[in-house]
DNA sequence: GTCTATAAGATGATAGAC
DNA sequence: GTCTATCATCTTATAGAC
């Protein structure tokens, strides 16, 4: 059997995806292109349109991994422990890794400021992270003023969308302004504003 | 002398700014092109070019105008009142005045998303909107602070940038979550939390 | 100031050979 | 699966006439 170096055990597919989701994070939808795609992986346009024959279906098919993947991550946060402010510091977390690679945004955060010009298919995926993400937060942040380890005003389905904002915003705030360590700032303070006196 | 009808007293330079600006804010930078300005107004593209040589030179003029405009809305609502908690309330306003206007973004957050794929005068110019931004509302956090109508973890400064990160977050979210009237409740609530008790 | 004409390059996409 | 070849269309930009 005949060992691969670890790049070329990678789906042509997969690595698709891989720079499309790196090209659209630092980027956006509209600033990329087959060509680009192509070029890094050393291929032609025409073997990118044999995995995915648009630019819609490349779009759809690449939120639907990254809706998949953060779902498993947040499920990872919430087996571990039922420690509500500790798994919020570790979604925030999420995002600041995020960020730290490159000034790379959420890919739905990038999406959403675009989603005028998106293509609709690509539109509802966007929407569907939102959601899954809304309801996840709703949870953790219930649980934690049950247990009296969180405080907050209004609904948590409000301070859900809240924190989600917050992360979203900041990211995009930070990268406006070049200084991507203000992301740190911004979450740390929001996280203990949450938590009960 | 002729009188004019209301549009055609506006200069063929500035109807292209507003029909770029509303283009970027709904759509993006990537995603207008001087054909879609050129059509809507009914010259040729030739003529665009004419009064902006390039797309970035429109791009900064633009971001010029719209730091100015939003500079005289702070300053209108500095100059009516001392009260910081009003001044927030107006100062949220403006963003929710943007985003029930075809979900409109605030420019700098949809160019903010974009900042890769930008000249770098227009970055410039991005950046000094934020800038300017959060001096002005360091300002009213500090004396609403010091007068004890506000009360909020951290310094200032922080808050301020968490501010505006929640105004920028609260539109890019209730945009992909297809539910403008999101934004009013996150705003809403977040002021609340930091009215001193 | 606006037009026609034109250019060079990018882009999304398809047909058919290997 | 990947290639060559080709396509129509879009995009930014310039030259020069009116």
């Amino acid at each position: 059997m005949i060992m691969l170096a670890k790049d070329e055990t990678t789906s042509t597919r997969e690595r698709i995806l891989d720079i499309a989701q790196r090209l659209i994070q630092s980027r956006g939808y509209n600033a990329f292109s087959f060509h680009h795609l192509a070029h890094e992986i050393g291929i032609k346009t025409a073997s990118i349109h044999y995995h995915f024959p648009t630019k819609a279906d490349l779009g759809v098919a690449l939120l639907r991994r990254y809706r998949q993947r953060f779902g498993q991550e947040l499920d990872g946060i919430s087996a571990n422990n039922g420690n509500s402010v500790r798994s919020l510091v570790r979604f925030a977390a999420l995002f600041q890794r995020t960020l730290s690679v490159d000034s790379q945004l959420c890919m739905c955060g990038m999406l959403s400021a675009e989603i005028e010009s998106l293509p609709k298919p690509v539109a509802i995926e966007v929407k569907r992270f939102f959601s899954e993400t809304e309801l996840w937060l709703t949870n953790v942040l219930t649980h934690g003023r049950r247990e009296e380890r969180l405080a907050f005003e209004g609904s948590p389905r409000t301070q859900a969308r809240m924190l989600i904002a917050m992360m979203e915003g900041a990211m995009v705030v930070a990268r406006g302004m070049r200084h991507n360590a203000y992301f740190q700032g911004m979450a740390r303070n929001y996280l203990l504003q949450l938590k009960a006196a």
